[in-house]
DNA sequence: GATTCCATGTTAGAGCCTCTCACATGGATG
DNA sequence: CATCCATGTGAGAGGCTCTAACATGGAATC
């Protein structure tokens, strides 16, 4: 109910900390997290460049907020596409590893900086991101008739999980492009959740 | 011919450009490729924070460079790892991916830089990426037969290739670590590369 | 309602970094 | 020997990170 109408600031700012990581996601994503600083996001937000601070620790932890609402994002939209798909489908699977390379097409530096090297992540980045590998876990443990996600699900939905996340990667360095080497990715990611999937 | 006795600096200072990425490697491995400086790795060299402008561009050309040094480092290790086994073999896929995700554990910063986002890649780099890549389209194009490697052999490709990324990168974000889901990687491999090798 | 408190903001600034410019140096070349 | 140019240095502009001391105003307390 803040920051809507602009009618006046609310508070000090209102969601200062809301409209940070807004900002920096839109920095982060035009011009890569490398160039990304605190202080232009500062501006974007209309605040002081010491204001961050009282909500980040330091530029990392902005960042790593970034990665964390970046795997949130993913893993609902995880939940959507697989909606009404049967448990343990190929179809679900599919669909789940689709949406991980559209999300990383359409928001590459985000979808990096969600993989990269931070040296602390937050609790909440971490829980995000268990989310996210939770859906693929499910769909195989229901395919090899498990009630828990133990080593045996873990292993054999690892070989999948990697093949996406390789894919996905792959991608964004340009390897599917017109110019290099054009594939229809659908047919080639159905045909080896096919042939992955347990059963 | 150069800095290999150090008697005496041969010429202003030898090879200050290997000396920089060597520096610059170790400074990227040790705080990672975010925290690395232009300045700490010329200070490493024993020269001005200035003299690295005369060979790199910008930090980031500088960066490429470490990376470009990491993709030949890697392809060299393929060529070692496969040399003598047999083209298109499960063994000969199977010790390149090993390869590769060796390469990712023992130096795992200079590894996520080589699939850094990077603004502009050298044509070295370029190359020495490409020639990683070649070693297993190679095997995949001996196992079927085929004397080019055309869209076919990189489709078949695909799915091997992008699952050993995969796997190299989850595994440096500790996925496979003791306190996560312990898991004995090369057996998983060895049965993966099995089903997605054609033939 | 007035007072107090504290979360959240601001200004100033130390320290480091990137990158540039003018200048220095010395091996290679004619 | 004289000259040139690749490669180095020092100084410095400008930007960034992060800290410290101070300011402000909504919320809690009396």
């Amino acid at each position: 109910m803040a920051a809507e109408t602009g009618a006046r600031k609310p508070y000090h700012h209102g969601d200062l900390r809301r409209a940070l990581v807004d900002a920096a996601r839109a920095l982060v994503e035009e011009k890569g997290a490398a160039h990304f600083s605190v202080a232009q996001a500062a501006r974007q937000a209309g605040v002081s460049s010491a204001a961050p601070y009282r909500h980040f620790r330091d530029r990392e932890e902005m960042l790593d907020a970034v990665a964390g609402d970046g795997l949130a994002r993913m893993a609902e939209r995880f939940r959507l596409v697989a909606e009404g798909l049967e448990l343990g489908s190929v179809e679900a699977v599919l669909r789940i590893g689709l949406a991980y390379i559209d999300f990383a097409v359409c928001e590459p530096a985000v979808f990096r900086l969600m993989f990269a090297e931070l040296q602390e992540k937050s609790e909440e980045t971490c829980a995000a991101g268990e989310a996210c590998h939770m859906h693929l876990l499910c769909h195989v443990a229901a395919r090899m008739g498990r009630e828990e996600v133990d080593e045996t699900v873990f292993a054999a939905a690892l070989p999948l999980w990697t093949m996406v996340h390789g894919i996905a990667f792959l991608k964004l360095d340009g390897k599917f492009s017109e110019d290099c080497m054009p594939v229809e990715l659908e047919p080639i990611l159905r045909n080896a959740v096919t042939r992955l999937l347990p059963g």
